[in-house]
DNA sequence: TAACTTATAGTAATTTAGACTACAAGTTAT
DNA sequence: ATAACTTGTAGTCTAAATTACTATAAGTTA
């Protein structure tokens, strides 16, 4: 079977690359070295190989910029607009990763000079549609971690309740209460207390927790639906 | 600027239209009278013109097969394995359609023998990987159902408290309290309520009801979230 | 040892959700 | 005309969840 060459240079495929650092939410942007938009932010990206599933090809995109280990990656969505890249037509698939940062070592790819954790905030002007499409992304992940036990993929393996609230304040733009928020978490039965505690801390140790992504299927058959 | 032939025959657009009728939920598909999947069911589908936007070749492909006015459509996902298409590879961008099926004149396109609504839990055997495609489509809308407020596509301009019920009984699959469901409903303040009632029914006539727009985007502003 | 920081437990008022009852306002059959 | 029937609409009661707090425990640092 003759794949269709064609595919190649028509669609491209971008990551939102999300990070936790320092309480607070970034994401990763690499800046071009080369041809028409060398010196210039953007979203890592390349091209769909005519071999390889969309999943395929964003995850060999990312492990091309970065050393990762697993991460949670998922399509969010396709920009189509006829005029949105230059000289010919582009269509891009959007797809967001989580990925927490201790695990993340960053080297740059061949035509890439530069790639840095930005806060969401702070992100510099990009090429193409890739500020619009991080955006929306970005309001996307928002919704999304209310409702689906996404946010972990962010944090180390094992976390204590105030990192997690501290993610989830960072994500959403506002303050939660810390009483409230421990009850509500815990109540889910979605995290795991291990015996562990907290280490080289200057204050009182917490407890350490992970979560159970086992018991969070289980829930979800019995009609659990998890909210924040 | 030229643009790229190429993206002709390597992306295709697939769409799942819902119409609500007699209580329950529809999706429409079309029979092929052509080519090799002739005679054989599948979801509306065309091919991406090079000059058009993803939103406007979905929009096209949708009116070219039946008679619409106002459409709630919307992206939903790209399918994109190797293997998914037979001779070469095609990628197709899956939209949803939420349309009221009192609006909604159907009419075969040029390939098409026949256009149909099937009961969603009767979806016959599809071309391709589209049974897949319905189905993860279906749950993506039982989902989004329950967090923004897009039934309302789905009813006339002016519905009953227990058609809306209705409506969400047949999208998500479960029995609702009728005295539950009104109070929850109305303290929302998203539907205005007419003077008008139902008329030709055989007991006591009902109020009706729209949704009202404007005041769910400014309950939105204010921090408001729609929940079922 | 006091001051400080964070962890963790508890309390009380309010709101919401869920199950259920009751009755009103029409239509249809007798 | 009236009884039986169907659907609309209002209300009640209980349990559970949310929210806004207060209090105390367990450590570290000055």
């Amino acid at each position: 079977m003759k794949l269709s060459d064609e595919i190649i240079d028509a669609l491209s495929i971008d990551c939102v690359v999300f990070g936790f650092k320092d309480s607070s939410l970034s994401v990763l942007l690499v800046k071009h070295g080369d041809g028409i938009t060398k010196g210039k932010w953007a979203l890592p990206g390349g091209w769909i190989q005519y071999n390889e599933s969309l999943d395929k090809a964003a995850y060999r995109i990312l492990t091309s910029q970065t050393a990762v280990q697993n991460i949670y990656l998922e399509q969010f969505h396709v920009f189509g607009e006829v005029n949105r890249f230059p000289v010919k037509r582009v269509i891009t698939v959007c797809y967001y990763a989580l990925v927490n940062i201790e695990n993340f070592a960053l080297h740059a790819g061949p035509t890439v000079s530069d790639v840095v954790w930005f806060n969401v905030n702070k992100v510099p002007k990009m090429s193409f549609d890739h500020n619009k499409i991080f955006k929306q992304c970005f309001a996307h992940l928002q919704h999304k971690v209310q409702h689906e036990p996404i946010g972990f993929n962010l944090l180390p393996k094992k976390f204590t309740l105030l990192q997690l609230q501290e993610l989830y304040e960072a994500i959403l733009e506002k303050k939660l209460d810390k009483p409230n928020f421990r009850r509500k978490l815990i109540k889910m039965n979605l995290l795991v207390s291990s015996t562990e505690k907290q280490k080289d801390v200057s204050h009182r140790a917490a407890k350490l927790f992970r979560f159970d992504k086992k018991v969070y299927d289980r829930l979800i058959e019995k009609g659990f639906s998890f909210e924040i």
